[in-house]
DNA sequence: GAAAATATGTCAATAAGGCTGACATAAATT
DNA sequence: AATTTATGTCAGCCTTATTGACATATTTTC
C-alpha cells in the first residue's frame, strides 16, 4: 500500500482552481434527491426511471410518435422497446395508428397512465415549491432561465414543443 | 391496437394540474447535458460516471475513508469496489493506511488523478458560467441556494463537509 | 407499377452500474 | 478472550443502456 507508488496529494481541490465546485456538487445532490421521490413510487409498480421518463413525455405530449419519443429521450429504439412494451401491456399507454401515415404509432396515456404520471410528478413539484420558498424566490423564472441556459442550444427546441414552453 | 382497450387521453398534462412541469423538465434536460461533458472524456479512458464520482470526491476530500465515501455516494461497498479497484490499479487514486485506526484506508488522488478530476470539472464549470451569464445572474448565490434547498435536510450536512461549504 | 426509403418491431449479444448475501481478514474495542 | 468494526472479495442477479441484423407495413420516388 503506497510503497513506491505515485505520492498522495493531500490538499483538497478547491475553487482556487477556477472551477465552480459548489454548483457542480449542488446539482449532483439536488438531482439525486429529486429523482428519489418518484423512484420510491415506481418500485411499487415494478417500474424504473426509464418507465417514468416515457410515461412523463407521453402525458405531456399525447399523440407523439415512437420516433419523436426516441428523439426526446435520446435513447435507442431497442432501449425504448422494452419499457414501452411493459407500459402498453399494463395499460398505462395505448398506441393508435397514425391518421395520415399509418406506419406511425401515436402514443397516448390511458386514465391509469395519466394518474400515475401525476402521482410521480407531485412529490417532485412539492420539493420544488418548498425549495423555492426556502430559497426565498418569489417566482421560479430565475431558476428556470438558468436551467434552460444549461441545456445545449440545439436541444432547446425540443423543450419548446412541450406545453407552456416558449411556443405558448 | 386500441379496439376495446382503455381509451386514449388526448389532452396534454399541463400546469393546470398544479404541478410545476417546467422546472421538472428543465432539471431533466439540464442535468443530462451537464453530465454529457465529462461522459465524453471518461469514455476515452474506459471509465464511466461511477469513476467520475469517486474521483471527484476523493479530490475534494483527500484522505476520506472508504466508509465515508460510501456514505457520500450512497452506494454499496460492492458497487464501489469495482470502480475503486480500477482507479487504484490505474494509479489515479492511492490508499494509505489510517494513522489512528489502521483498519481504515484513506483515499488520496495522485497527480494523475488530480489532473483528470480537474479536466472533468472544467467543461462543467464552463457550462455553468455560460449559463449564469446567459441568464443574467451576476452571482451564483441564488441558484446555489435553490439547489441546496432541493436536497433532503439530513443530507445537507454531507455537503458542508466539502471545502467552501458552510463550514468554511 | 417497381424500387427505394421510412416507421416500427424484434432478436441476439454485450456492457455499465447498481443490488443482495455470504464470507474472510485485520485491527480495535469491550 | 470475545465481539465489533473497516475493509475486501466472491458469486449471482437486475435494470438500463448499447450495437448490429433483420422483418414488415407503408409511403414516397422514379
Amino acid at each position: 500500500m503506497s510503497h513506491k507508488d505515485a505520492p498522495p496529494i493531500k490538499a483538497p481541490l478547491t475553487l482556487k482552481d477556477g472551477v465552480d465546485f459548489a454548483i457542480i456538487e449542488h446539482l449532483f445532490f439536488a438531482y439525486r434527491d429529486f429523482t428519489s421521490d418518484p423512484d420510491a413510487i415506481l418500485a411499487e409498480y415494478g417500474f424504473g426511471r426509464a418507465h417514468h421518463r416515457v410515461l412523463h413525455f407521453v402525458n405531456r405530449r399525447p399523440g407523439l410518435t415512437v420516433a419523436e419519443l426516441l428523439d426526446v429521450l435520446r435513447i435507442t429504439k431497442q432501449s425504448l422497446a422494452r419499457v414501452l412494451k411493459q407500459l402498453i401491456d399494463d395499460e398505462y399507454i395505448v398506441q393508435v395508428q397514425g391518421p395520415r401515415d399509418r406506419r406511425q404509432r401515436e402514443l397516448y396515456p390511458t386514465q391509469k397512465g395519466r394518474d400515475l404520471a401525476l402521482a410521480l410528478a407531485l412529490p417532485q413539484s412539492r420539493r420544488i415549491r418548498a425549495a423555492l420558498e426556502e430559497a426565498q424566490l418569489a417566482d421560479s423564472a430565475v431558476v428556470e432561465r438558468f436551467l434552460r441556459a444549461m441545456v445545449d442550444p440545439e436541444l432547446r427546441a425540443q423543450m419548446d414543443k412541450l406545453p407552456n414552453g416558449r411556443s405558448q
